[in-house]
RNA sequence: GGGCGGUUGGCGCAGUUGGUUAGCGCGCUACGUUGACAUCGUAGAGGUCACAAGUUCAAAUCUUGUACCGCCCACCA
């Protein structure tokens, strides 16, 4: 067998083992009847992403659940695809376009995605090849994009019988507008971050001939956003508040802009905060529209769709708002009319693209209902045929879907997928109305059509427009779980039969942040489209932060390269390092030290396998299962073999609750721990039986297996050393051999640790060099246990560096030897001329004091009268055994302790 | 304003049916190269689990409250 160098490296391997999987269509998967089905869909990452931490922990996550499940005999899918990413795509090839003085607009539309689409082909798979490189197991074959023909045709049909439902609208509201990407955006798009701002007081006079009278007498509104007082069209106070009783119906003059507004009453108005009265700006505030709407007040846009101010601005017009906003403030002061400005902190939307404040702005744009998409969704999760983990977040979500809102999709950009709605122009100017009127499905102006219709049904009219707007990108990402599968299905097609094997889906992992983004609609159209919940599980992860805990991102420089890890360390080392470090539902605090964690422990997995290809004679055929029955087993074997089903038992219950960071823990205690620091040291003793080797090769082929879904590439390499048939990624999770766990022997080792850590320590106390065999006294407690000795002696030897071993029964410590007092042992080393009797009494003081200690507990509970009634029998029992073995430490101790003297 | 998460040895964190001498990784101290591994081995030091009250025979683990840190949601100008 070939052997291996004495250093792990990734690097010469990753590749060549991504390839062979490729090339063998291991990620393949199709309608298997005998197989049970298992499905994750991916969450598509943009065009545009490159990898970073988040992406790692993400996919790390569903590989091991892919790996893990295929490895149990499912057919599972993995599959993959990205987004289209409507605005930060169109950012980006704008930004290029830039470079070349060129806006978007002098293209032309249809140049301008062509430019997309050249841009897309070219760099668009980039996150693809770096998510190959982390190993990722997707079914590649059936990779998507939410723009291809058949997704984007899922989108359209998805319009269109939403619209037909009346559950589609288009209409004036106040929206979420990017003055930058200059688009709306969705609630869910407009993050409000708090920020430091002030409060300003504004004085607003009444209406008089007199002039002088104009500046004494005013009422005062307050406003953290001044430069929308030239949009006012009243000022509203509470008919309750006594202060204003006689005002309502009064005339204000609106400063600067002189025009004449009137006092109005409304419930909305909180007397409590500013002054009470409240300047009202129908074309750019949400309340402010609304009450607009109840008193039938004509809003005011003052705002060119890039931030500036239009005509109705007066002097103002063609200042930025931020501008505008200082210009006014400095003309107020100027006219007397700006009484105070206190600080004040509030929070305003911000573009979730480009960070830019969020204007709230009058405008005409289309809505989808939510309120009734969301009532089986909210169902579903109630009834637990969807469950989240943690199950926190199933409330969250929850109280999100009982306050939804109308999600506003149409977006004023290019790059998207085109609203499938054509205006008949003959029609609008027959029936007098104009395009800005239209607002329900029953004008006959609207053609609502996957593609242009050749003419107008109602009026056969041939000068129809398509809508100029594009879908919010998250329109298509909703309907990923079954766009992917090619819904909507032809009958009896080949997709369709794919999906009812597949779907609904088993889990969807993602982070938190995305959860009305994207879960919620998702299971909403689901529900609605495919007549099923998406996914059954919904695994939220942390989020990844850098070690101050805060979010990694580029601007702020702290990433931390993925692609730079798995270089330098290897993409196992990255996978089980996050894995083993995030705790279910936590967030992530990363530094790049903590990678070492994996590479440190990949460089042990490589070793061992090459001590064992060193020292391995002939190939392995024996099965474990019948070991037992072909050779006399010692005790170190029938504890490895035990531990290794305990921690298969664990690691399957604990992967099977997505507990990740427990069963890699698991794992690397098992592996490292268990496996090379104890039984492979005891294995060298007879490293050459035939029955070691089995034991030796199997327990690590079975280790590699559970280790594959996290390490995916080592344990490849490994495999293919070991003359195993085929990947390990198609062999299978191994069973358990519940006959083989035995307590037993368990036990029994136990007390043979505890003999060897204590000689050990004696040696490392009394600084015997490691060179220097010695011999000890072993003094059992019952002769039973002194047989069993027997057994253990050549281990002792061997692991503690012993000449010669007296075992006894009952023996009293020896003169002039150090002493170690165990649960079922006592162990003795004579040492000829102690070398050191203050660091022997150090030693068994500090032992004393322990069990001291622990007696002290113990007693107090067995003298408890409330405790022996009470508590349940087995613990009793338990405490009382504990009790005798310490107490009898205890006498021991102090007699080794009198003896020295 | 509402909701959620965190607070465990120097650092980073585990610890869900309440009962272990409270674990792990890094770091630290001492020793060590007998050929799997210095990306290593051996031994050790170091914490009464934020604080307070309560439930219980028993609490890091359950309840309530307080403090600090962080996150999410929210139309109070």
């Amino acid at each position: 067998m070939e052997q291996l160098s004495k250093v792990y490296n990734p690097k010469e391997v990753e590749q060549k083992i991504y390839d062979y999987w490729e090339k063998n269509a291991l990620f393949k998967t199709s309608i298997t009847p005998d197989k049970k089905p298992y499905c994750i869909v991916i969450p598509p990452p943009n065009i545009t992403g490159i990898l970073h931490m988040g992406h790692a922990l993400n996919n790390t996550i569903q590989d091991i659940l892919i790996r893990f499940r295929r490895m149990q005999g499912y057919e599972a899918l993995w599959m993959p695809g990205t987004d289209h990413a409507g605005i930060a795509t169109q950012n980006v090839v704008e930004r290029e376009l830039a470079k070349k003085g060129l806006k978007r607009q002098d293209l032309g539309r249809e140049k301008f995605l062509e430019e997309v689409w050249k841009w897309k082909k070219e760099y668009g798979s980039t996150i693809i090849k770096q998510l190959k490189k982390l190993g990722a197991s997707c079914d590649w074959d059936r990779e998507r994009f939410t723009m291809d023909e058949g997704l984007s045709n899922a989108v359209l049909e998805v319009f269109i019988r939403l619209y037909k439902k009346g559950l589609i609208h288009r209409g004036n509201y106040i929206i979420n507008w990017c003055p930058r990407c200059q688009t709306a955006l969705s609630d869910e798009e407009a993050p409000h971050r708090e920020l430091d701002g002030y409060l300003y007081y504004i004085k607003y006079p009444f209406k008089s001939t007199n002039y002088e009278l104009q500046t004494t007498n005013y009422i005062t509104v307050a406003t953290t956003r001044p430069e929308t007082m030239l949009g006012d069209v009243a000022v509203a106070v509470n008919p309750k508040d006594k202060r204003f009783k006689e005002l309502a119906g009064k005339t204000l003059i609106l400063p600067l802009i002189e025009r004449e507004i009137k006092i109005i009453e409304d419930e909305f108005v909180d007397p409590e905060f500013g002054t009470g009265a409240v300047k009202v700006t129908p074309a750019h505030d949400p309340n402010d529209f609304e009450m607009g709407k109840r008193h039938n007040l004509t809003p005011v846009n003052i705002m060119h769709p890039d931030g500036t101010l239009n005509n109705n601005a007066g002097d103002y017009e063609g200042m930025d708002r931020f501008e505008a906003r200082e210009a006014i403030l400095e003309d107020l002061k100027a006219k007397g009319l700006l009484q105070k400005v206190t600080p004040h902190r509030y929070a305003v939307g911000h573009c979730y693209r480009c960070h830019t404040i969020i204007e709230p702005y009058l405008s005409k744009q289309w809505f989808v209902k939510m309120k009734p998409l969301a009532k089986p969704a909210i169902e579903v999760v109630k009834k637990g045929k969807i469950k989240f983990f943690p199950k926190r977040w199933t409330k969250v979500y929850l109280e999100w879907m009982y306050n939804i809102k109308d999600w506003c999709i149409s977006r004023q950009i290019w790059w998207g997928h085109r609203i499938p709605v054509f205006y008949c122009k003959d029609c609008q100017k027959k029936t007098g109305m104009r395009n800005e009127k239209l607002e329900t499905s029953k004008e006959p102006a609207v053609i609502v059509s996957k593609t242009k219709p050749g003419k107008c049904p109602t009026c056969g009219g041939t000068n129809v427009v398509q809508d100029e707007d594009v879908l919010d990108t998250w329109f298509s990402s909703w309907l990923w779980p079954f766009s992917t599968f090619g819904w909507p299905f032809n009958q009896s097609s080949v997709q369709k039969q794919e999906f009812e094997y597949f779907y609904p889906t088993d889990c969807l992992a993602t982070a938190q942040e995305i959860i009305f983004f994207w879960v919620a609609r998702m299971i909403m159209a689901g529900m609605q489209f495919a007549g099923d919940i998406p996914f059954r599980d919904v695994y939220i992860h942390g989020t990844v932060r850098d070690k101050t805990g805060t979010k990694m991102s580029k601007s702020l420089g702290n990433i931390i390269d993925p692609l730079e890890i798995i270089d330098i360390y290897g993409a196992d080392a990255l996978r089980f390092s996050l894995i083993s470090i995030t705790a279910v539902g936590q967030d992530v605090f990363l530094s790049k030290e903590k990678f070492e964690l994996g590479r440190n422990f990949a460089n042990k997995i490589w070793n061992v396998s090459r001590f064992l290809l060193m020292n391995l004679k002939e190939k392995v055929e024996a099965d474990l299962g019948s070991v037992h029955k072909q050779f006399k087993l010692t005790i170190a074997d029938k504890w490895i073999l035990s531990q290794l089903y305990r921690t298969l038992i664990a690691y399957t219950k604990a992967l099977e609750n997505y507990k990740f960071n427990e069963a890699a823990n698991l794992l690397y205690e098992f592996v490292w721990h268990k496996y090379c620091d104890w039984y492979v040291e005891i294995a060298k003793l007879d490293i050459n039986s035939q029955k070691t080797q089995i034991i030796l090769y199997k327990v690590l082929e079975k280790s590699l297996r559970m280790l594959h879904p996290f390490m995916p590439f080592i344990t490849e390499g490994i495999w293919s050393k070991l003359d195993e048939e085929k990947s390990i990624m198609i062999s299978s999770i191994p069973h358990v051999q519940k006959q083989m766990i035995n307590e037993e022997s368990e036990k029994t080792m136990q007390s043979l640790i505890d003999i060897i850590v204590s000689i050990r320590n004696v040696r490392a106390e009394m600084n015997i060099p490691a060179k220097e065999k010695i011999d000890v006294i072993i003094s059992a407690h019952s002769e039973r246990l002194k047989d069993k000795l027997l057994d253990l002696e050549s281990y002792i030897k061997t692991l503690a560096k012993v000449k010669n071993i007296t075992a006894v029964v009952k023996a009293k410590r020896p003169k002039q030897a150090a002493s170690c007092v165990l649960d079922k042992f006592d162990v003795f080393l004579p040492l000829k001329g102690i070398i050191n009797i203050e660091a022997e009494k150090a030693r068994l003081n500090k032992q004393l004091k322990i069990q001291e200690s622990v007696i002290g507990a113990l007693n107090a509970k067995l003298k408890n009268r409330d405790f022996l009634k009470k508590a349940p029998e087995a613990v009793v029992m338990g405490e009382k055994e504990k009790a005798q073995i310490t107490k009898a430490k205890l006498e021991k101790l102090k007699e080794s302790l009198k003896n020295l003297a």
